[in-house]
DNA sequence: CACAATTAAGTTGCGTACAATTTAATTGTG
DNA sequence: CACAATTAAATTGTACGCAACTTAATTGTG
């Protein structure tokens, strides 16, 4: 007799843990940033377009709403992390831009990736099988 | 020349998108029952529980701490799914048992893993060899 | 051109997570 | 037995996520 309200057969189980778990083994590289996970992921996002991104184009590379983005972003413009300005073109798009500061870390930040990627004890190959089925999952999720 | 602070390359961001996506839909589910996520995977491990089980069991199982737990339990005592008493053996334990109305619940949720399941568009043995994967990642990742 | 529909951000309110601290009870040690 | 150390919950404060709503600008349609 299987019982499938069994905490250890579920997967939503597994991910809710490891993103915990990510989150608090980040912890420690973050806080030298002084960067929260999602700002981290926020930085990433902007470290790849140095001419800016909208606030809403950011939301769809994160999966984040103007909800989660906007006390975020400001938080992060107080930290002179980035500026916020409206597009003369379109006043409804706010226009995200790194400032100096956050783009010198991104310096600090080019060892983070290895480091945690050392901690999975994983092989490169079994990093990519995994996070292939993971791309698979996240798409059929998404219909 | 390959940058390895690429969001597409990181195993954090698809676990962290993933952990959002299961979020959003377990939710129509959910809001039958009532429960949020977290409560749900309370839910979980107090069906499994039918003696109680102490805030400190509960928090290991759950990877959670008593910052988290306390207002969630509480709410939760508010709700009538649960009751909250300290053991008089050792008064700094608090013992959580299913009231009626949360062991009731279990054959709401029944169905609930299932239905999940189906959404994945993966095989079983597809599953299980992703959350074999996603055990010995945790595993590796708790040290 | 008028004006309804759409779009982009922001705001509000609620429920987690978690670090840090506090409170109270119990245990261990001399 | 006294009392320092430990333990279990709760509390405080900050930062997400997200649903629901609001505000303001732009677009589409007749």
């Amino acid at each position: 007799m299987s019982n499938h309200l069994l905490l250890e057969k579920q997967l939503c189980f597994r991910i809710y843990t490891l993103n915990k778990l990510m989150g608090r083994l980040y912890a420690p590289a973050l806080k030298e940033l002084a960067l929260t996970y999602p700002q981290y992921l926020a930085m990433l996002v902007l470290w790849q377009h140095p001419e800016g991104i909208s606030v809403k184009s950011l939301g769809q590379q994160l999966d984040l709403d103007s909800g989660t983005l906007s006390p975020l972003l400001k938080r992060m413009e107080k930290e002179q992390l980035l500026s916020r300005e409206r597009l003369v073109t379109d006043e409804r798009v706010v226009m995200i831009k790194l400032a100096p500061k956050g783009k010198q870390l991104q310096t600090v930040a080019k060892d983070i990736p290895e480091n945690m990627f050392s901690l999975t004890g994983f092989t490169p190959d079994k990093l990519v099988q995994l996070t292939t089925s993971l791309d698979e999952l996240i798409d059929n999720l998404n219909n």
